[in-house]
DNA sequence: TGCTCACAAACATACCGCTGGTATGTATTA
DNA sequence: TAATACATACCAGCGGTATGTTTGTGAGCA
């Protein structure tokens, strides 16, 4: 099985049965044996003609989870006609109705026990996400009067981080009722800047979110 | 070098070494060799007398770091005559002075890079230290008038997540001037609930510390 | 009270399967 | 024909274990 027609198969081959491993096993448990006893027949040459390494196979899965969603907000983004905060709000009802990555994350346990991707996936949160939306979305918000805050590039990167980490069920366990207080307190905490960012529809869709990944 | 009269010396250099290591190399790019070496003629058979993995030696490193630091913790907490939002305050002040963990950790680089380590602090932040002394504190201070909300639980969580992890220099690398506007929006977010938890010799000693650690 | 001796405590040593990574070989396609 | 897209063979080092060796210690006896 030596030179296939066409590589990126094999490459896209590679991320895909990685994915799933390092979901399911975590990174650190995932060996390279794991990953080609599920590749069909290819050998560790494959992975080393694509990848220079372990970790360099975990930088591609992860960018390949965060780039068909990035472009979406992307395209949001550049939408006229919406204030900054409108924008925002948009994002977070279409991040939380993703059935792709809804699909993805379903199968993963606790992510603290899967701590190389937490690491990768918050410095991702920290050298692209923040920077390149919403950042940039904060100060549009503040200079249209949608948001209200002194400091644009902290709120950005607390409501992120709030959203992303702290209400994200697959790193801090919570009950469904759990995630709806956390949510309301979170909505009692950003209410002063002008926004409004999860209503009763959100919670309702976290909260199935857990009862539907905790089942099995 | 067999039998040592006092075989908990024997642990406690193992811990002492490790700490060194983990912090400085972080965990997982520390072997067992590399603890073996700085252990002076001790070897293998001594670290696996006194624990069971590596993984062991890491928990244990990590509860003995906590200890000293939850029992000062305890004392406030029974403290009489003080408020619930005034044992928080005193707390807050207090972990900012400690110089032995400053010194523990200005040796460490950035905590994204030492995941395993980072994911267990998280750990512990969540089964000790939350649970055990914060959720308490929040439902004495919402009854004897000194915090005002309706979750109690969820806002004992949010804080100390914001400060042990989102301001936290050591996970989320930051420039003087990034922390002190993070303690700003901070103060900002809980004054509503009655807390007024970082100063401005607070924040001096926040700038203080990055500028320490970041020159070597 | 002092001495002995068995025994378990506190290690040391040797070994193991597996890991991520590399060097080199080989077939295929452009 | 030569670069491409792999396969194969091999490696040092890893965490962990099984087994050996020494030494402190406390029960028992004189």
């Amino acid at each position: 099985m030596a030179r296939n027609k066409y590589p990126e198969e094999t490459y896209q081959k590679i991320l895909d049965v990685s994915l799933q491993l390092f979901m399911t096993k975590g990174y650190d448990k995932t060996s390279l044996n794991d990953i080609i006893n599920q590749l069909g027949g290819l050998t560790k040459g494959a992975i080393y003609y694509h990848f220079n390494s372990k970790e360099d196979i975990l930088i591609a899965v992860i960018n390949q989870l965060c780039n068909s969603h990035n472009a979406r907000m992307y395209e949001i983004a550049k939408e006229e006609n919406l204030t900054a905060a409108q924008k925002l709000e948009k994002m977070y009802s279409f991040s939380l109705a993703d059935d792709k990555q809804e699909k993805v994350f379903s199968i993963t346990p606790n992510l603290l026990d899967n701590p190389t991707f937490l690491a990768y996936y918050i410095k991702t949160l920290y050298t692209d996400i923040i920077p390149h939306f919403i950042v940039p979305l904060m100060k549009e918000g503040v200079e249209d009067g949608s948001i209200r805050t002194k400091y644009p590039e902290e709120l950005g990167d607390l409501i992120m981080f709030l959203s992303d980490v702290w209400m994200n069920p697959l790193i801090l366990e919570m009950t469904p009722g759990k995630i709806s207080q956390k949510i309301l307190l979170f909505n009692e905490l950003i209410e002063p800047f002008g926004l409004h960012l999860l209503d009763q529809s959100a919670i309702k869709r976290m909260e199935d979110f857990i009862r539907f990944s905790k089942r099995e």
